[in-house]
DNA sequence: AACAGGTATTACACCTGTAAAATGTTTGAC
DNA sequence: GTCAAACATTTTACAGGTGTAATACCTGTT
């Protein structure tokens, strides 16, 4: 069994101050420090392509729900900011990664869609970075990684109830 | 079994392209939107006492070491890049809460240390920080808890020798 | 017709990282 | 021994992305 750094940084605490119970440290900390390592590793192939994390996000979420969507649901969808999207779109649009299409009916609201190419470069992108990712994974054994992915998602299922309804 | 916002993601890819391997997204997907959400929990009693999240971990990395640290030190131990660490530095001392010292031998390095006031507010803090997340992770039983951090732990070691080493 | 509410965009402030600059130290050739 | 070049540490300058709040525009209701 060999050290990670959250159990060196709750040791440290321990030293510092016996009376604190590091016990959520363990799986926040390192949840957060997973979160941060990932990033760091999965921009890399993206960036390759031109892309930041946020964009990907924002492509995939269109692609994924296969059909036009609008600014304010991407932004719910993506977890960001309306501004934020409202950016991406733009610097997405000059790339002729999406097209935008005003409503007929109602116009307030835009339709957000993939070009071909918008289309075939997530196509191209997303089986790369699973099987990124599937490389990373390989490490654990496959009654960890199921034990894993269903004790995170009793989690989230907790983290969702607490403040997943609370948009902005 | 209710289900989570990864469960109903992979679901939508499912549809759109049976033959995608998702597998991984059900882990490294949960991870990433635990720590959104917790991130965003988070900085909510961080932020009432005026401190950014990253601010207060440079705190912590001061308070836990129990020794003066350089701000290259900081900058490794935070994870972050040595301008941010400078402005942070600035900001934290311009409200007394950090001080900044002169080595005598090597007079580029600098030695920061917490004030006796900066020191209060970590010791305030982070007691109530723990409390939260404790509260948070109430929802797991107890075998469930140190099942998720011991496979945390061991994904966590496999990242860090992946990518831990590079440090910038 | 005015108003309340919804949608998207713009304006602004802030934080971050990369790269360059400023300052200081060490090494090695002569 | 001394000086220049290489290296190390921190800070500054700049560019880019994000969120909050204000704005522009539109719809539906009374």
């Amino acid at each position: 069994m060999t050290d990670d750094i959250v159990a060196s940084v709750v040791r440290q605490w321990q030293a510092v101050n016996p009376e604190l119970d590091t016990g959520p440290m363990e799986i926040i900390g390192r949840i957060n420090r997973c979160a941060a390592l990932l990033q760091q590793a999965e921009d890399a192939p993206l960036r390759s392509a031109g892309l930041t994390r946020a964009e990907f996000d924002l492509l995939g979420a269109v692609r994924r729900t296969d059909r036009e969507l609008t600014p304010g649901e991407l932004a719910r969808e993506t977890f960001s900011s309306g501004a934020a999207v409202t950016k991406r779109l733009r610097a997405l649009q000059d790339r002729a990664l999406v097209e935008r299409r005003g409503d007929d009916r109602d116009r307030r609201v835009a339709h957000v869609r993939l070009t071909d190419e918008g289309r075939a470069l997530v196509d191209r992108l997303l089986p790369e970075q699973l099987a990124y990712e599937r490389s990373v994974l390989a490490g654990l054994d496959l009654p960890g990684r199921d034990e894993l992915a269903s004790r995170l998602s009793e989690l989230l299922v907790q983290l969702e109830g607490r403040l997943g309804g609370a948009r902005r």
